[in-house]
RNA sequence: GGAGAAUUGGCAGAGUGGUCGAAUGCACUAGUCUUGAAAACUAGCGUACCGCAAGGUACCGAGAGUUCGAAUCUCUCAUUCUCCGCCA
């Protein structure tokens, strides 16, 4: 979330922003700042009445060791007093605090000054493409037909199991995914990220952490029992690591990729886009995190957008980049771009990658810090991006190398799948 | 799952109702000394909020309570360790 200061000095610009957003957030800073006004004032008036009542009940203190008992139950009449006053004023402090709280749960980040207007995603902008859309044969088939074919995924089976959007990979099926892990790992861990493997459940402080808790809470699958919830990316976990740490700065900037499953619930889609691999429940990623020194963060936001390049490069995937406009952008990001492959049988373009710069907004959630040159702590930019998704590469994978004589795999795939056709 | 013990500053570790934000040691930073280093000595060394500042307030696992006053007493929860049970 945004810091009171930080709004009170930039009321006008952040609602400038914001407007890319398509959201008019003059009311609610209004609120915030009278509200944090309001709270800075109640504390003023309670440190003063706490700070007599200390001095009182420390000389009361001094006077009982003199033996001077009358005298310091004297005093304790006075105290008793001031206690009701700071009871009272320690009331209105919480309510005045929990108001900015809440209200700042409201404000979505400030969109980067390149973030284009837009409503949804069809106003995205695209910036960067690269390679020939392939020419498929004239019985080629969509990957759900494909994955049937050749037996790689049984989805019905899924269903019988657990429900739609489970599906079961089997055979070379099974096979390329773990390749997939393999490759994006290995590939990730050249680049300088460290690997981790982390906890696919998270308790509620990390869901505020990083920004899935309070608004997102209907996109994860919940455990009440327990109150814990399933991670819907590895950003999650990864990323509160980080909470209530203050980072040495000679360690910036930290890179982690962690590989895990995700779970997502996914209310309310339907219709072509959850056909076959397009949108699961369940699904696995590669995905890598950076925490860097404010002044580095869009350096490598363009790093990691870079180094997912590489990645669809390798795997001979035809791709574009858009950066999100302020309609698609998400609550937390500052600036995103998206990475989408070009799914030949289906004729649509797939996300495959999503990769965001949330400078201060998730670190100021999970208090970490690092020390600037004077020692004070200071809020670091965290980042993170798909590398990438396994479900739509596979299906872009499946549907661009069809042959009449198979599934051709690329090459620098194929090292870890251990074969170079499907047939 | 059952029983017991514990949880204090970067680490170790005192503190069991009053001037404790917290002894001491180690680590760290700066200085003195030294040709340099080590050692020794001196000083500094948590976080957040309020305040122009002086300064104030809060925080001793978390939350509630008792008290004029809580690191210290009570309750609830969490975590860690030991023993028993169970089990990849």
């Amino acid at each position: 979330m945004l810091q009171v200061p930080y709004i009170r000095e930039n009321k006008d610009l952040i609602i400038a922003r914001l407007k890319v957003r398509n959201m008019d957030a003059t009311d609610t800073l209004n609120k915030i700042i009278e509200a944090d006004k309001n709270r800075r004032e109640t504390q003023q008036k309670l440190d003063d009445v706490l700070a007599s009542s200390n001095a009182k009940a420390k000389e009361i203190g001094i006077l009982f060791k003199q033996g001077k008992g009358a005298e310091a139950n004297e005093l304790k009449q006075e105290t008793s007093q001031l206690k009701a006053t700071s009871k009272t004023l320690q009331e209105t402090f919480n309510t005045y605090s929990d108001e900015v709280k809440q209200l700042l749960y409201l404000v979505p980040n400030v969109p980067h000054e390149s973030v284009p207007e837009g409503k949804s995603d069809a106003d995205n902008v695209e910036i960067f493409s690269e390679g020939a859309l392939p020419t498929l044969h004239a019985d080629a088939q969509p990957h759900w037909e494909l994955t049937k074919k050749y037996d790689l995924i049984d989805f019905e089976l899924g269903v019988k199991i657990t429900g739609a959007g489970f599906p079961v990979y089997t055979g070379k099926g099974a096979r390329i995914q773990r390749a997939l892990a393999g490759f994006f790992l290995d590939q990730a861990t050249e680049k300088g990220y460290r690997e981790v493997q982390p906890p696919l459940l998270i308790n509620e402080a990390s869901g505020y952490g990083t920004g899935q808790l309070p608004d997102k809470e209907g996109q994860m699958y919940h455990s009440p029992v327990d109150d814990l919830y399933l991670i819907p990316t590895a950003e999650v976990p990864v990323t509160n690591m980080y909470r209530d740490v203050i980072v040495k700065t000679e360690d910036l900037p930290i890179k982690n990729t962690a590989y895990s499953q995700c779970f997502r619930r996914e209310a309310g889609s339907y219709g072509s886009d959850v056909r076959g691999l397009n949108r699961l429940h369940q699904f696995d990623k590669v995905e890598i995190v950076q925490i860097t020194h404010p002044s580095k963060s869009m350096a490598a936001l363009d790093e990691m957008v870079e180094y997912v390049k590489t990645l669809l490069q390798k795997l001979e995937l035809p791709f574009r980049i858009v950066r999100l406009c302020g309609g698609d952008l998400g609550f937390t990001s500052v600036l995103t771009y998206d990475f989408e492959v070009y799914s030949a049988a289906q004729e649509k373009w797939l996300e495959v990658s999503s990769i965001s710069n949330f400078e201060t907004f998730q670190a100021n959630r999970l208090k970490c810090r690092y020390r600037d040159e004077n020692n004070k702590p200071q809020l670091v930019h965290t980042l993170n991006g798909s590398a990438l998704a396994f479900p739509r590469i596979l299906a872009a994978l499946l549907e661009n190398n069809q042959t009449p004589e198979g599934i051709k795999i690329p090459k620098e795939l194929a090292k870890y799948t251990g074969f170079d056709i499907i047939k």
